[in-house]
DNA sequence: GAGAAATACTTGTAAATACAAGTATTAAGT
DNA sequence: ACTTAATACTTGTATTTACAAGTATTTCTC
């Protein structure tokens, strides 16, 4: 009985090890790495290995590298495309993130006409639902309407979300990361329900965003419906 | 005196010739292309530089690669976050895209208040600044307004955009190409001028889109103001 | 002290080589 | 005829070596 365990590639563990030092904060943000040869003397690699971790942390949008000069932090809002706000007048760091939950997480069929094309799996495995009001300085900015299959996902439904990241919790419960995915934006009136949540008047103009992620777990797309007040913040991205 | 010119890398120049090639046709949606071995044969590279160009080809979404098969061709829809629209009723493919002149291009001094900031050079060069209106099977979709530095783009204000893409003219008459940007996006209640455009009554709601794209020229990014009717069609994007 | 040149250090490009691991084909065995 | 094993071929990982090119620092010169 042959038992092999995934053996990670050392430029990937490198590649991890860097990725947690920026994300614990060893480097701040315009920070320079340790240079090449460092990298290699330090965890016993050559360069090319460490250069394919270095790419990685590029293409993932941790560092910038300058010829000559080094590996720069970013350290950026790194969401993938995941939501990141801008405020049109103030910073915004140092403003505080709620999270309310409207409805708790608990399994449902899926709705009939789902806004994305669903997997006979995904349709089988039945659907996590949990709508979330998301606020910045207690202003209401998103509400979040949320489905996932229920593929693996134990004791999903009886955790705490509570100003918590649905996805730090996907990320660090059960090791389920964003890759990608896409989304439908456009601009409606706030109907009664929706404008109530996010304290605007009815008739007023709200951002609606419909997206699917895909996940490193195959089958495993978390899909959201999300209504934005861009009054006064905007939705920030970059591509 | 000195002249010397950027020579290109020749893993780079793969990447070009590939690219070429998949664009052009050569290989359909789902063909393999020729194995790392027999490219290093073909062009005289070894495969370190050979895989170099076939990771930037991943990198920017022309193949996908497996393990023991080859590169598989991908051949989608290209459009680094340029803008693309996905009809709420029907299939697109079918539909014409119209461009019409709202305002031809001519050398402004840039807007005080500027929505991005911008670069000592960008402000000395002047700023070609043009509106243009874009319609979908005539129905007026986008109203562009859009906002150039004039650094070495000659008789770029004679040319004629009718019906052409911006970005088209801009890579096949001075090879700029779009390598990223950013975008702000809000809903917002359209006035009078923007919903005559759109021929949509005032007051109803409008995706606002704030974009720079960066380009493969340095200092030389292009500013849109975007203004969308999204009744019946969303913007559609992947991550 | 200020500017220019030399120097050290950094990342970028590229070659040659070796083996591991996954896939597809072929050959062998039943 | 079907399954299984061998094999050829593909991409993945990794080392070693060398030089080019850009940046930052130091040293020299005036």
């Amino acid at each position: 009985m042959e038992l092999r365990q995934m053996k990670t590639p050392r430029h990937r563990k490198l590649y991890e090890i860097l990725r947690k030092h920026i994300n614990d904060g060893v480097y701040s943000e315009g920070d320079l790495l340790p240079s090449e040869n460092d990298l290699c003397n330090v965890y016993g690699l050559t360069r090319p290995t460490v250069r394919q971790a270095l790419a990685a942390l590029v293409q993932d949008g941790y560092i910038s590298k300058q010829q000559g000069r080094g590996s720069i932090v970013k350290k950026m809002p790194q969401g993938i495309g995941i939501l990141s706000v801008s405020g049109t007048t103030s910073a915004l760091k140092d403003k505080n993130l709620k999270t309310e939950i409207i409805e708790k997480p608990h399994i449902i069929p899926w709705p009939a006409n789902f806004m994305f094309g669903l997997s006979d799996l995904e349709i089988e495995s039945g659907c996590i639902h949990m709508t979330r009001l998301r606020l910045l300085d207690d202003n209401p900015i998103f509400y979040d309407i949320s489905f996932i299959p229920a593929i693996n996902l134990p004791r999903f439904t009886a955790r705490n979300f509570r100003n918590r990241s649905l996805f730090d919790i996907l990320r660090k419960a059960y090791q389920v990361e964003i890759k990608g995915g896409e989304q439908r934006i456009k601009a409606i009136m706030a109907e009664k329900d929706i404008s109530g949540y996010l304290k605007i008047r009815p008739g007023h103009p709200v951002l609606h965003m419909e997206r699917k992620m895909v996940t490193n777990r195959p089958e495993l797309n978390v899909y959201s419906s999300i209504y934005c007040n861009t009054k006064d913040y905007s939705i920030f991205g970059t591509f």
